[in-house]
DNA sequence: TAAAAATACTCCATAGGTATTTTAT
DNA sequence: ATAAAATACCTATGGAGTATTTTTA
């Protein structure tokens, strides 16, 4: 599997078809801005390599031997696979106008997408996301394998040695049955104690929301019932049927509390929260490109929507959206 | 219409492959039989001048980043069009292995190229001969324009500053009806004063035979009738018909003569004849090969089949068959 | 004789080598 | 502490320049 270095030169190859094109060794070097013997000794050198006269000359013209027409052609040909490649990588000099492989986890992805990956477009037209949902745990793995380019994920959860920009802070909400009294008293926002004896429902293991909710509930004298829901939409239902309470993040409540049945309350501070940041690799070349986009992501995060949202400053005004401009992004 | 050298190498791709494929630096650099630092020097170098980073590097791995993938897929197109390039320059150093394009007139061509073709396919068994029938002033005029390779034709005609390997000397013969008394007298060559007052049918303008048998009988005093063939099968049978009478080169004499009513007589020394050769531009670079060529034509040309060949020492003896071996072939 | 390509030579840019340092685990 | 890549520095190859000669129509 050893690779001898190549024999002759794209530059070589150009002399060539220069040549091809003008018939003229003289008018081909000027046209390739070389001097006329620079071109001659190039072309001897390349049919010396390669053991083949590749044109006939004498002082009235220039004519190609059959193998020198048919290494003009390959030599476009191979030419032309190289001019690609450059236009290619020209076109990869801006990170954000090429395919980005981006992951989500299953408690962020059908809440935030839908209005992310829109503004995502809209701020980087040229740039095409393809999203990946699957646990945290996973996504952490092949990130570290590079399959992705950067994850959405819960910083609370174990994520590695990754470089991150913060999205946004999600508080998580009391979850319960429109009659049950737990869900009431919204002058104040719900406590721990309010658990002691709740019967609780969670995700299934995996979901880094379950841990999460699950260390927060620990505190209380809190009963987990058997049942291991596979997404935040079926615990909602569960909860709306009476089989118990659930804790919700914030991000969820627009799709998610719509449900008949079912109320939500916000916590009293501290309220328990996650952290939603956009993660990569430590030393991706694109780490500047990325925190743009969070940024992007951050501006476009939903505002929060819990009922005592007018009694707090406005998303809007607490985070004016800012110029996304690269040069301004603070260096890794 | 001017080009830029090109701003990278074809080793640059290579070292960028190597990196990939063996996702480390060194083993890289160990595979390409170079240094690391010279592979890093020119992977540094290839990243500067595309503005990419191609790899992410730290000290435990390496990992392509997208655009190093993509330039890395477009590397491997470019190097393999880079190899078809070598691998056909090297098919193409054998002249003899290829295609070559060779003129022939149209009275040599339908009575030897059904002997020399199958001649030169097993001589030379990866030649690929493509044959163009023209007059000799068309077939001179593509021979300057590189549009054939060589030519079979007489070397009486106008044929320009050409190289040449003779085939073949081949002598006129008298062609008349049957029982013409012209053709009698068989013991004796004919003389140019049998020709005397004979009514003699030719080929027609731009026919290089035409010529040279016009040449031959100026000398005597004949009449050239109004009629004018257009191929020596024509004129034979015109011949045959009693229209007058002819000159034949030999080399036509096994195919046309066996026609019933015909007769031909060979001349009495010093015989008419033209001498067929190969010919091909000056300064070809496939002189030695066309020479072969020729050789090889010359050892098949078919022998003599005129009455009194027995009398003449046989071809075969004239001219042993020798090894076509090209080392062996003068220099042009 | 005139044109075009080939030679002769000189120079400098650069690929490559060795030795060493930096870096991140 | 280790393993790998980057850096520093030197060397030498060779690509390109100018001036000149050779070639052939």
């Amino acid at each position: 599997m050893s690779s001898a270095p190549h024999p002759f030169s794209l530059r070589q190859l150009q002399y060539a078809v220069a040549v091809a094109d003008t018939l003229s060794f003289r008018k081909a070097a000027e046209r390739c801005h070389v001097s006329q013997p620079a071109l001659s000794a190039q072309l001897a050198q390349l049919e010396e390599t390669l053991g083949v006269r590749l044109f006939e000359r004498d002082p009235r013209r220039v004519l190609p031997t059959e193998a020198g027409k048919d290494l003009v052609l390959r030599s476009r040909a191979a030419l032309h696979a190289a001019d690609e490649l450059l236009a290619s990588a020209h076109r990869a000099r801006d990170p954000l106008s090429g395919r980005l492989r981006i992951g989500v986890i299953p408690t962020i992805s059908p809440y935030l997408l839908p209005i992310a990956a829109p503004a995502l477009r809209a701020a980087f037209p040229q740039l095409v996301t393809v999203w990946v949902e699957d646990k945290t745990e996973v996504l952490v793995e092949r990130l570290g394998a590079g399959a992705i380019d950067a994850a959405l994920l819960a910083l609370e959860a174990e994520i590695g040695d990754v470089d991150h920009e913060r999205v946004a802070e999600d508080p998580f909400v009391l979850a319960t049955r429109k009659d049950d009294p737990l869900g009431e008293a919204s002058d104040r926002g719900a406590a721990l104690a309010d658990l002691a004896d709740a019967d609780v429902l969670l995700l299934d293991d995996g979901h880094c929301f379950r841990d999460q909710a699950l260390a927060f509930c620990a505190k209380a004298n809190v009963r987990e019932l058997e049942f291991r829901a596979t997404s935040l939409s079926t615990l909602v239902q569960m909860v709306a049927a009476g089989s118990g309470v659930t804790l919700l993040p914030s991000l969820a409540v627009p799709t998610e509390a719509g449900r008949a049945g079912l109320r939500v309350r916000p916590f009293a501070a501290p309220a328990p929260s996650r952290t939603i940041a956009l993660v990569w690799r430590k030393r991706s070349p694109i780490a500047g490109a990325l925190r743009d986009l969070a940024h992007a992501i951050r501006d476009a995060y939903p505002r929060p929507s819990t009922p005592d949202a007018s009694a707090r400053t406005p998303a809007a005004a607490r985070r004016p959206p800012r110029a996304r401009d690269r040069a301004t992004a603070r260096p890794a």
